[in-house]
DNA sequence: CGGTTTGGTTTTATAATGAAACCGAAGCGA
DNA sequence: TCGCTTCGGTTTCATTATAAAACCAAACCG
């Protein structure tokens, strides 16, 4: 693959945000973590993921200030993965995501699981909105960039 | 890599959105598309990716139904890629990735674009909120899971 | 204690990616 | 209209990322 280019650099907090999160199983295991699952084998068992490659992709979400290695009981080998309130601001991110899939990947008639609020069981959702919290919509938004040092 | 797994038949959506636009270069030249382009040559040179790879990846997106392909002009080869219904349904999902990436992967007085309303000028932002329209945190939601068949 | 589970690491095979060369067709200036 | 350049790829080849499986030490469990 040749050193696959990152997007530190990059102007545009998109692009950042993938360079941190966008590769194949990241968002699954955050996804897995917002479910509540912490340990090396529940993701390891819930994705069907080779070993190495969570070990891999874990050690990047802790480096990334993503999830948190919190050691487990008393001792100091075993540990648990925690999503950082980095991690949780990562939230509205799966949701949109979700919500996208809900709308054009499933049949109409489609089992799915569903998000909800805790206490009241209302569905949950998310919307672009304008400082003064008005919906709009891709095409009334543009850009602003920042100029090319050249 | 031995057929990377898809997730078409999981039941999360999330999982479902990432097996469409789960892979590295797909969201980039999505954001991009957001951003005005449509032809092969500016998503290549904005992104310095491979050719083979923007064709195959634009390809799959063009399958997927995010982008289309209209023919340009009158005659009947080249094409301009552009952005369905469905892709822009995206929008959200970009957007939370921006915002993350804004609020975690720049440093406070450093240089980004912004996303704002074009005919105002006011910033553009996201949150997730009951049906009610209460926003809420990762902690008031919870995901009701299908029933495994077993 | 002794076996089993947990949480990895190492090894090896293969698929995905990237870079560069190549190429036909469309555009474009003279 | 001729010839040059750009565009939009395709092909080839080298390299990297991923997966699967074997292996292993430490923790846990009776």
């Amino acid at each position: 693959m040749v050193a696959r280019k990152s997007l530190k650099g990059d102007y545009c907090p998109s692009a950042r945000s993938l360079d941190v999160i966008g590769d194949w199983w990241s968002l699954l295991i955050v996804r897995d973590a917002f479910d509540g699952m912490t340990r090396f084998g529940e993701f390891q068992k819930s994705l069907g993921i080779a070993k190495n490659i969570l070990t891999d992709r874990l050690k990047t979400l802790v480096q990334s200030g993503i999830l948190e290695a919190v050691p487990i009981g008393d001792g100091n080998a075993r540990v648990e993965y925690r999503l950082t309130a980095v991690g949780k601001d990562l939230f509205p991110v799966m949701v949109a995501l979700r919500q996208f899939g809900e709308r054009h990947l499933f049949a109409p008639d489609e089992e799915r699981s569903r998000l909800v609020e805790r206490e009241t069981g209302l569905s949950v959702r998310l919307d672009v909105r304008t400082e003064d919290g008005r919906a709009i919509g891709p095409d009334q938004a543009v850009i602003l960039k920042v100029p090319e040092p050249d």
